[in-house]
DNA sequence: ATATTATTTAAACAAACGTTTGAATGAAAA
DNA sequence: TTTTCATTCAAACGTTTGTTTAAATAATAT
């Protein structure tokens, strides 16, 4: 798979967030791991100490940068209305779209490492800990309270509750699964170059259309 | 575990949905179930074939009776209102609320299921194929087409990945890993019993929320 | 009671896994 | 060149996995 100069370490890297986010991490072997990046087998455990290692280096690598553009965005939104309050779609495009955006990159690595997340955060274990770190908690935390300031009248309790479905409808969203079915059953005259292209846009509409459902309208529209 | 006089192909199905709902099929392994079950490691190739097989089985079973509810739900809801189109709301009590009633299921074995099909739908091999497989799918485009005459002036498309996000937010809302998230973030004042009995409630809202929002609101909710 | 079938049991199998080892090789420093 | 350090390599280790086997036991039918 690769016969170029590259060092043993950024070969791993690339090859594991490839293997990772296509199979998961139980399902993505050392052995083929390796044999894609055409090293040795014991080279994971030489440069990352383990299987497990290599996987939280592979996500805090990116969600250390993705949480950093986060902020970034937040920031830049809360400096420009001063005072005044953010629209809640102004928060989820810091958050999700920032995420989201990623998919736009050239490189494909993306899309590599937000199906590499979905899983991630999909996955039972909590064995991916750069997730629920101090770090990624802190910025969970940021826009969380932001959200409350956006949406005064809710009580906080159910703005946790629609963040976490938010969440779940993204993660589900990239991972591999969703996307494939997703292209799978949608109209075939519809490119998934284009689908790539349009799920950003669908995603926050019905992500924004959820956060800001009104309380009970479920029981008042079914009346 | 058991030392009743079931079965040991009952106490295989019990103890085999519990250890699959927490720890996911590839990580409950044969001897633990069997040793939980408090019968011989060869019992489940005896009477399931094997492991497979018997997660085949345990979601057959359930996910065929959820089915028959959905569709006599939602025929009622069609015979009642006869060639008035159904609103959204009752489409999505009829596919979503019933999966989200067997929550309250008295005997618990309601929540495990859950857990287990969440977990199921989120995972990434298509290994369940009672998921996909032609009954269920029956199931899934006549609320689909359900859904298009509901919303006639919304693109058909876009329904169909709104019916996904939906999925999506549901399958990781009633997956053990968002559960427990979501339980241990919210408000400590709410109790967890009272949490459960309203999840249906709210994630209702939201998924309507998500699924009549605006085409495009995201960008005009951020012009 | 005898024969037949169904079920349980202990033991082993074969494959895959992450990991470790120690020698071989490479590059850089003295 | 010689020494020193970092890296690569093939081979093996120990464990766990789902599965299979054949004998032992239980249940049922004749």
């Amino acid at each position: 798979m690769y016969s170029e100069d590259k060092k043993t370490y950024e070969k791993l890297m690339d090859c594991a967030e490839k293997i990772f986010a296509e199979k998961g991490y139980d399902k993505a072997s050392v052995r083929e791991i390796t044999a894609a990046a055409n090293v040795n087998l014991a080279s994971i455990h030489y440069h990352f100490g383990s299987k497990e290692n290599l996987l939280q280096e592979l996500l805090n690598r990116k969600l250390e940068w993705l949480n950093q553009q986060r902020l970034i965005a937040l920031k830049t939104l809360e400096s420009k209305s001063k005072n005044k309050p953010l629209k809640p779609s102004q928060i989820l495009e810091a958050f999700f779209g920032t995420l989201l955006d990623m998919l736009d990159e050239k490189n494909y690595g993306g899309e590599m490492f937000l199906r590499l997340l979905g899983r991630s955060t999909l996955e039972p274990n909590c064995l991916i800990s750069s997730i629920s770190s101090g770090k990624n908690n802190a910025v969970t935390e940021k826009f969380r309270d932001a959200l409350f300031k956006a949406l005064p009248n809710v009580p906080k309790n159910e703005i946790v509750w629609r963040f976490h479905f938010m969440v779940g409808a993204t993660s589900y969203a990239i991972s591999g699964s969703g996307l494939n079915k997703l292209f799978v059953t949608a109209e075939v005259s519809e490119e998934k170059s284009v689908s790539k292209k349009l799920l950003k846009k669908r995603l926050m509409s019905f992500l924004l259309g959820g956060l800001r459902s009104p309380m009970n309208s479920f029981l008042i529209g079914n009346k």
